[in-house]
DNA sequence: AATTACGTACAGTTAAAACTGTACAGAGTT
DNA sequence: AACTCTGTACAGTTTTAACTGTACGTAATT
């Protein structure tokens, strides 16, 4: 009875992870990151990179270098016990908050650096199509730098879109 | 001159479909699917198969696969010409509307999908966790449903906040 | 009806990403 | 200072995704 319960519990620790893996994957998490954070948000208690290894199965390199993804996105965080020799990691709380922000902050840099990167080529496009004689060339530069134009705009209503979604501008409660 | 202000425009083609495609690689196209993506959108008129092969320099069967994957993403239509008998493809105006329409539908069915299935396994959790005598077992069954909930709560708030985004029930220009 | 042209399924290949084991640098202990 | 322990860089391997070529079904043309 207490075996097969273990086994239960266990086994839905298991399908919950596979689940909730899927949710943070569209984060823009790798499947194994996602697993790894999903891994340490159901752990009680930080665990050691060891810890993490043998409770999914993969060597400690993987650990290391997914360890230090999910910090660098602010996911988790480092924290220390006196006296104890290894690094100890866990998922920071307010699950919300904290993948909303990162997802948010990496979609804004990324649109406002394709965008600046389009409006400079724009520049230099529109500086060379007053030069042509050319018919042809010139009604293709023309349809190019239109099309630029609506890229522009769109990354300005991403920007826009994203900022909107910004749960450190709106009033969300913290899970 | 005619020839550099050909390799000019060839190149800045090319420089603005690599940009762009990582924009559009963040809506979680491939980078493969993004870039044949802008190639429809900076040509004018429609293309065949054959042209996408060749723009791409990649094979048509990839081409065929690719495109039908923007098809049902609703980002490409296809296009009829009397008495032609490839088919023809181009890419959706409304740059801003289909993206991001695409992606909400997306994120909504996925976080409800979730949402559920993690809700169904919390309730046999919680038939399973009055029947615990340990009192260790007890404890940590009654961390995991705790996680659930918020997971739970989780998908709730994403599902809110892409429903928001959405740019059908808004009011933004067509671009 | 025969032939040609087109798009796609499928198996096999190539390219990319994820992962591992070893080896080493730096901090802590003795 | 020698020794031990821990995290990570790096090269090599395995796994996964992307791509290709052939072969075939279907529709248009003759």
């Amino acid at each position: 009875m207490v075996v097969k319960d273990h086994h239960f519990l266990e086994d839905m620790h298991t399908k919950v992870t596979h689940e909730f893996s899927k949710t943070l994957e569209m984060f823009g998490l790798t499947p194994a990151d996602a697993r790894l954070f999903v891994t340490l948000y159901l752990h009680q208690g930080p665990m050691t990179l060891d810890e993490m290894s043998q409770a999914l199965g993969k060597s400690k390199t993987s650990m290391s270098t997914g360890v230090r993804g999910l910090l660098d996105q602010g996911l988790v965080e480092r924290v220390w016990k006196k006296g104890f020799r290894k690094d100890l990691y866990q998922a920071n709380e307010n699950l919300y908050r904290n993948f909303m922000s990162s997802y948010i902050k990496k979609w804004q840099s990324a649109a406002n650096g394709q965008k600046n990167t389009i409006e400079s080529m724009e520049g230099e496009l529109k500086d060379r199509i007053q030069k042509y004689n050319n018919q042809e060339e010139m009604q293709q530069a023309d349809q190019l730098y239109r099309r630029m134009e609506d890229m522009v705009r769109f990354h300005e209503w991403i920007a826009e879109a994203f900022k909107e979604l910004d749960p450190s501008d709106n009033d969300h409660p913290s899970d």
